[in-house]
RNA sequence: UGGGGCGUGGCCAAGUGGUAAGGCGCGGGUCUUUGGAUCCCGUAUUCGAAGGUUCGAAUCCUUCCGCCCCAG
């Protein structure tokens, strides 16, 4: 079978498409070029600089697989940076990653894999798909190794693009991986993992977000929840709820404070207590369900962010005004601590991915 | 000059005789393909200075220094 990997540059997606190869398929590795690389000043994170371009090439010619990069820049841009750029700019605290996985990786990219005539699109990511035989879909499941799994940053993915992916390190660990790169003495079997923000070159994500929108990014006022005034901010992008560190005040009570809730027509940052960070219940849009939407109450569990132990909950679709059901409604048995808007709520039963929407 | 208040780590600040809370900030760590996220650890031998009382003082007394407010 004629298999496109995407490249990035790292051991994951190296080890992905040497496993492939192994395995006979014919391997085409296919890097996504996200950044102006003609300006020298500029230098970029983790993850698909020049250098990573150039990893993945060096990764393709050991293990003897053409290798294309394509140029995603606009792409990029459009779908996963700005919409960065714009959700900090309301308050909210965007999750790129899942973006850039269902928008271009299973997209964009699995668009120009069929121009090349694959079948199928796979990526380094520890997640595993399979078909479920007794309802005729696709399952996304969680990575074996539970300290790398990936499946929340996939919730996204449609029946189509389940379909026609493929991870082949889902089913192993970390440290297999980096096994199996230096047994084939790939240059990149002892590169760091990636973290951060692959866009943000010096971990200055606020001064990224203010270059780019400028309107949203002027001072404001921290109040509490009953609306007295307790210090002032450099701009509401610069917060995300549950956030302690870097507000630069002390409660008059000497406990810790949190941010609450962030009010960007006030350019408000409310913050409390670490208790009035506790909520039972949240709603999702723009619901992805894998397996079947349950339209009564279904008990699953429910992973808020990334590192998040799901924790036992109802969930279930509720109608939007259009009544396409897009919407969720997901109800704690426990409350849990900091539900962030913007961020994504997935879905589980068991280690298989029933849906997820973005925290309203 | 008279009256009042206050001086605790870089900042805010608790503590009024029993051997320096807490927060912010900072440093380090953990975690991490989102978050200047969370979480953990560290951060004043010393309380404006000098004397005195006491078994024992940031806390009581004396003097001095500095700041603030009111009066003029």
């Amino acid at each position: 079978m004629r298999v496109v990997v995407a490249m990035s540059g790292g051991v994951d997606s190296s080890v992905a498409a040497a496993i492939l190869a192994e395995q006979g398929h014919e391997v085409i590795g296919l890097s996504m070029q996200l950044y102006d690389q003609s300006d020298p000043d500029k230098h970029f994170g983790s993850c698909c600089s020049i250098d990573d371009l150039h990893d993945a090439r060096r990764v393709a010619a050991v293990l003897n697989i053409p290798h294309y990069i394509m140029n995603f820049e606009q792409q990029f841009n459009e779908q996963v940076i700005d919409n960065f750029v714009r959700e900090y700019a309301a308050g909210r605290t965007p999750l790129p990653c899942a973006h850039c996985n269902s928008d271009l990786k299973f997209a964009t990219l699995a668009e120009r894999a069929s121009g090349l005539g694959a079948d199928v699109v796979a990526t380094g990511h520890y997640a595993r798909v399979d078909l479920d035989e007794t309802s005729g879909r696709y399952r996304l499941r969680r990575g074996v190794d539970p300290t790398k799994d990936q499946a929340y940053f996939l919730f996204s993915l449609t029946q189509d693009q389940l379909a026609r992916a493929i991870f082949p390190v889902g089913d192993r660990s970390k440290d297999e991986v980096r096994e199996h790169a230096r047994r084939l003495s790939l240059p990149v079997a002892d590169k760091p993992d990636s973290q951060e923000i692959c866009f943000i070159p010096d971990d200055d994500y606020a001064s990224f977000v203010a270059r780019r929108a400028p309107e949203a990014a002027h001072a404001g006022s921290v109040v509490d929840e009953s609306g007295r005034l307790l210090g002032g901010h450099g701009g509401i992008h610069r917060f995300t709820v549950g956030q302690r560190r870097g507000l630069g005040i002390s409660s008059p009570t000497g406990a810790p404070l949190y941010v609450l809730a962030l009010r960007p027509s006030a350019s408000q940052v409310v913050v409390g207590p670490k208790a009035a960070l506790e909520r039972t219940v949240l709603t999702v849009s723009g619901v992805n369900w894998i397996a079947p939407r349950p339209d009564t109450p279904r008990p699953l569990t429910v992973q808020i962010r990334h590192r998040h132990l799901a924790a036992p909950a109802h969930v279930h679709a509720i109608a939007t005004d259009d009544g396409s059901r897009s919407r969720a409604e997901v109800i704690f048995d426990a409350p849990q601590l900091a539900i962030t808007p913007g961020q994504a709520a997935v879905f589980y039963e068991g280690d298989a991915v029933v849906g997820g929407g973005w925290i309203d």
